[in-house]
DNA sequence: CAATATCTAGGAAATTCTTCGTACGTAAAA
DNA sequence: TTTTACGTACGAAGAATTTCCTAGATATTG
């Protein structure tokens, strides 16, 4: 058993660490100065922030990078799927009790879902019935 | 305009403060000890870690209290509705770039939703469906 | 080559969140 | 009444998270 980089391998991100993550989902692989240059669409953040931030979730095993060029490129470790059902899962047992449904009906409550996206999960509710 | 005790109105609870309110949700308005009690069913919390926290929730204005008798009676300040959109609305944005299907779809994909759960989700959709 | 820009790394400060010790007052029990 | 239990208030310590400064290496530009 190898004693690899994977810190802290059970805890869910942070915020500011899901703010990285959902830039490298949407773009991909990049530099740190790619991702900090999409953070600073939303908000001001140093690139030395960024850099840090970066690197401490390489150490916690949150992101992997290549470190063959210059500025090293740096890719999640996980997959969404996988990060993003276990912060989900978090607020569900947080806030709601341990209810998925007390939490999708607050999320549908108010209004802010298309009706595509109605359509799609009320598809996928349907097939997940299907399946048993 | 009076100055009143709302500080931070805007600002989303944190873990520990959900974790108090969800207490409150479910039990009523409660005092301090009672709090505690149902914490410390979940894990260890000292008695005077939950009052602090409990007041400052006070201070910015998530909770409010009834000082009348000796031990204060704390309730919600806000009904969980609005809490729990507020923050289940934050991780939609943090996580799932702002869309409210791909945050359902995470919640219902890792099969724990029980059968009766996803029949009233569904039903809560076509509702909406009817609606428009 | 010299000047400038870009990058990593490391340390430390700043901020936010959480926990707890302790003082002090009032109620309840012995 | 004396002792013990229980309550609030407050300050500060501790921990986790976030920010940024600066040094040193390497590339790029003039």
């Amino acid at each position: 058993m190898k004693k690899s980089p994977e810190h802290n391998e059970g805890s869910a991100p942070t915020k500011s660490e899901l703010e990285i993550l959902h830039v490298l989902w949407q773009y991909g692989p990049s530099t740190v100065r790619t991702v900090n240059e999409r953070l600073n669409e939303q908000r001001e953040v140093n690139y030395s922030s960024t850099l840090k931030l970066m690197q401490l979730m390489e150490i916690k095993g949150l992101l992997q990078r290549d470190t063959n060029d210059r500025s090293h490129v740096y890719r999640p470790a996980e997959n969404p799927e996988k990060v993003q059902t276990q912060v989900v899962n978090g607020l569900r047992d947080l806030a709601f009790g341990g209810s998925t449904s007390r939490l999708v009906m607050r999320a549908l409550g108010d209004g802010s879902a298309t009706p595509d996206e109605l359509e799609e999960i009320k598809r996928l509710i349907e097939k997940m019935q299907r399946k048993g």
